[in-house]
RNA sequence: UACAACAGCCCAGAUAGCCGCUCCCGGCCGUUUUAGGCUUAGGGGGAGGAACUUCCGGACUCCACAAGGCAGUGCGCCGCCCGAAAGGACGGGACGACGGGGCCAUAUCACCCCGUUGGACGGAAAGUGCAACAGAAAACAAACCGCCCGCAAGGGUAAGGGUGAAAAGGUGGGGUAAGAGCCCACCGCGUUUGCGGCAACGCAAACGGCACGGUAAACCCCGCACGGAGCAAGGCCAAGCCGGUCCACACGCUGCCCGCGUUCGUGACCAAGUAGGCCGCUUAGAGUAAUGGCUAUCCCGGCCCGCAAGGGCUGACAGAAUCCGGGGUAUAGGCUGUUAAAAAAC
RNA sequence: UCCGGGAUGGUGUAAUGGUAACACGGAUGCCUCUGGAGCAUUAAUUCUAGGUUCGAGUCCUAGUCCCGGAA
């Protein structure tokens, strides 16, 4: 399956977030914040996380942005190393209008933190 | 004929393909049993009219509780209907606002009639409080100017002046030193009676002779209702740690038995319960929390370009988390009604 | 999801239903050779919209926004 997304690709334990964010590398990007941390045990998947605030507008909005982040993620998934945990924060609505502009964006800061296959290289 | 505002009702785009998510049934893998994984047979369910707000009411759960009372909170014209309640529908009555008409020689106010419309519309004759500034005076009345009597001292007087949101019945006549419900008529107010109405209330008559101004979304009084918390309620299972009982061994009281005490234990059992899990939980039913993405065609509305054919862009408010019933608020589009008659265009 | 609390100049706080007050800061002027200090002046939709009242920051209703608590 290429380009599932269930259930244990997904980081849902609120210890995990913390875990992740405290030692992890982060970087900022336009529209978004990443953190992301190579997981301890080798085979393991590349798991996805997504922060987002209130600040960000209401249910609907919130909704809106988490679906097309990880629709993004879902679409590129392959291009990661395996076994990344990458939690994502995105601070503006805007850069995410549509599915094109928010996998730019997404790729382009994986890209810089290096988390990319090298044969993905932009 | 259109725009707009308000009110009521309808609706909340459709179909197909591909890639995905979630839950249930089924299948497969795995496991001693669980747990778990996969969809390599398949089948089915998957946001709203407001899911928003958390403003009311209820179900449900736990806690408290003899009866009763106090305090506190909420509600409050009348009738009838729906409802478990909150609340809502219809009709009616007083009051306020606006418009029109009447009364009058004309006309403002007042009063009367009609229409439209508004709403937390019990009580101010149980008590307490409040009323800035202005004004003489703001509530068992009072005398600044004025008027009258008087030589004066002093007294009488609420008609007139001006202030104010509000000034102690109004208008007219009589009366008087000047005045005044002091007297009279009409109106207002109050009481009683009669009549109409299921009632709120209305009408009439007699009497009173003006006391009894406003404010209860001020305290309060009257009537009615209400115990408190909320699914993060609450319940079940339960690592680790801590605790208790028993058992065995050792030691001590003591040389022995019994008894008691202490320490230790890959020992047995028990209680409480953290992390965590499960139930509560649903014909949507999660636990970083699903209901999405892309493409095509069509439909409805709007905007732009174009003589036209047509082309391009765009689509409202907003997303379940225990479940129901209401209130409030937000909304693209459609229909109906009101403002509403004019102006403007034809 | 379920419960509480709040909103007043730029900031932090006051205000029995009756002129919106105080401190710091800002601006302008005076003073000074200049600056500081000092003195004077100045700026508010009391979150918004209705209502009660003669009169609302205060009372009532609805809305907006912010803060906090309960695994």
């Amino acid at each position: 399956m290429l380009y599932g997304l269930p259930k244990p690709f997904r980081l849902h334990l609120k210890k995990d977030f913390e875990a992740i964010i405290r030692n992890a590398y982060r970087l900022q990007g336009e529209g978004m914040v990443i953190w992301w941390r190579p997981s301890s045990y080798p085979g393991a998947r590349t798991r996805l996380g997504i922060v987002v605030s209130r600040k960000l507008g209401g249910a609907v909005v919130r909704n809106r942005v988490k679906r097309l982040l990880r629709e993004s993620f879902r679409l590129n998934r392959e291009k990661l190393k395996p076994g990344t945990d990458l939690i994502v924060s995105p601070r503006s609505s805007e850069i995410l209008a549509d599915v094109h502009s928010a996998q730019r964006a997404l790729l382009a800061l994986c890209g810089k933190a290096g988390i990319l296959h090298s044969s993905d290289n932009l």
